[in-house]
DNA sequence: CATGAATGAGAGTTCATTCAT
DNA sequence: GATGAATGAACTCTCATTCAT
């Protein structure tokens, strides 16, 4: 029993996803979701209640996800250079992804509780999270290029913290005025750059 | 007459900035605007026939009164140094203001048309206007600093972009996860630090 | 399921038979059908979106039960005088007809239709088939009367058209201008002395 | 002052005309004629207060106008069988009219007093008029050509009646469902043909 | 548990009509 | 007289939410 309403409860939460991502998270209704998941109106109401709640855990879902994905991907015996070019590669993937980005539901949804003065615990705030483990990986990238010669920066912490609100500028620039990608490029060589110990 | 339908005009303005600066875009209809502006249904459609549309002429009309308050706290003889201070509190002030601010209203307004797939001509691309000045600005500061020598850089317009970006990420996270003073502060002096000669 | 949903359909349209038969069409409402129906708005909504969607239901609706009554009322072995004595009588009653009618009702929709261009597939044209109907049976009726010998007539299907557009004139001029019994009877039996046989 | 006053409503009176010719009758709103006639709200007020009392003066207007044109055509020492076709020319012009014509804006107007149980005095009433009148012209052709042994009827004012509410009902299908200029000739042919004397 | 018909609050929009200028 | 901004009633339509089955 537990096991089949999980089940239905992933359907929702997947097809739900879908609509998000089309559509943002201010123009889905109650109905969309009913429609997408082709279920019944009452049977949503079982699971969820609003619309923001079934997109927090959609957004918990996706992080979940998310983690595998990332770790996977990593060679064996990279240098800091190695990584810092595949973070950045990824990032700008995000930038620039159309297809499947949650980026502008999520924006919506956090200038959603933003509006109506809605505090999530810092604990359940996945963007917070992610924010603050981007920078704590780029710090510890710098360190160990710092410790390889690769690197020269004087303040790893300040420098992370720096260019992860700088990725942040970038993605919310690309969701808004939009952004090619030579100009994402562009920002992220300067970027790289900056960090790279050069000659 | 011109100048009574006009005064009418911007009392509509100033009341529907104060409800946009309240309620973010995204929530205001045009009940709110209405009964802000203390004005019959019937009379605002005189005017205005959509939310979307009043909001493009809040922001045109903050814009506008904005250039004044500008140019005007500007002391003479200062050097690059003291320009560049005065813009990071500028911006630090934007940052953070919570009274009057219509940042959130304005990024649900671009998600809005960005989710509605409605392109705005450049030209009336407020925020777009807004970003590539700050650019200019920025740009026009790090080379008279260079010549005068208080300012390090190799690439001025790389480097102008990048703060641009970096604090359009600060001015998002504040409105979505919220910062602190200190961690602004932290990121602007960061900011100058890199670009001000260090012995 | 299917039972229950056709049986609330059907209260719909009989209900707002009722005010088309008192308001006629163009100045129904969909509020008039709810309160009418005793329904909620969105009630209407689920069955219903336009008031002409609810009309040409009614009017199919009102179609189907006269087939019934048509038939049920032709005794046996009838001559063709009698038929169209009989008719005629149905003729005289629907001209005449007061409670119940939609005629006018009819007219301002088919206006409407006019006026916004819209077309009606001839299948779905009820007044149309209505009006083709009429004329095949007085046809008919004017053949079956020129073999028995009863009526005189050249051009069996010419008369037959006449005569409908004859009565459309009747039906639209008692709706327009109002018109007497009298005059009724006096038109009817100038037709039909027109075709019988007369010494 | 009384001339200018005049001139204005004229003015009105024609413009409004275009607008119900173009229209109908229930589409158009105070709004439409205060735009079509290039005057104030206000000023419309001023000579008239409804739509309806718009209309019966535009109407009035043209039947006033009409009298003039109906006389003029008529050829010297024509047979009743000249003027008989020259009649029926002109009602099938009438019948098949698009541009310009008040037809459908007329019914329009009388369905909208009859569902609003409106009666208007006969005096008043044009529409009735003009089929009197009609009926009178045929009785008095029919006997002028009775007279010339041109004609053959044994009740003219019962041809005559019949007639126009057959040319009625192909007016009022010309208008709902339409209808082709070979059915009109076919229909008006049949009509004269009865009328005729047929060796 | 699941369903989906039903509810009703509330947003958008239009227009006849008024009235200060 | 003439103007047109302003009013507010009325209508359309959509959804979150409930609840009998």
């Amino acid at each position: 029993m537990g096991e089949k309403s999980g089940l239905k409860r992933n359907h929702i939460l997947e097809c739900a996803r879908q609509v998000f991502a089309e559509k943002g998270f201010r123009d889905v209704t109650m109905q969309d979701i009913v429609l997408a998941c082709d279920i019944s109106r009452g049977g949503l109401y079982l699971h969820f209640t609003r619309v923001d709640e079934i997109f927090a855990e959609v957004m918990k879902m996706d992080q979940e996800s998310g983690d595998d994905g990332g770790a996977l991907s990593l060679p064996e015996q990279s240098t800091p250079t190695d990584i810092l070019a595949l973070f950045m590669k990824e990032q700008k993937k995000e930038i620039l992804r159309k297809k499947n980005s949650l980026s502008v539901a999520v924006y919506e949804y956090y200038f959603y509780l933003s509006s109506k003065q809605i505090k999530i615990p810092a604990k359940e705030n996945i963007l917070k999270q992610q924010f603050e483990t981007g920078v704590l990986i780029l710090e510890n990238l710098i360190r160990d290029g710092l410790v390889t010669g690769e690197f020269y920066c004087e303040d790893p912490r300040g420098m992370a913290s720096n260019i992860m609100y700088t990725l942040e500028g970038l993605k919310v620039t690309a969701r808004t005025l939009g952004i090619s990608e030579a100009l994402v490029d562009k920002e992220l060589v300067y970027i790289v750059q900056n960090i790279v110990f050069e000659e």
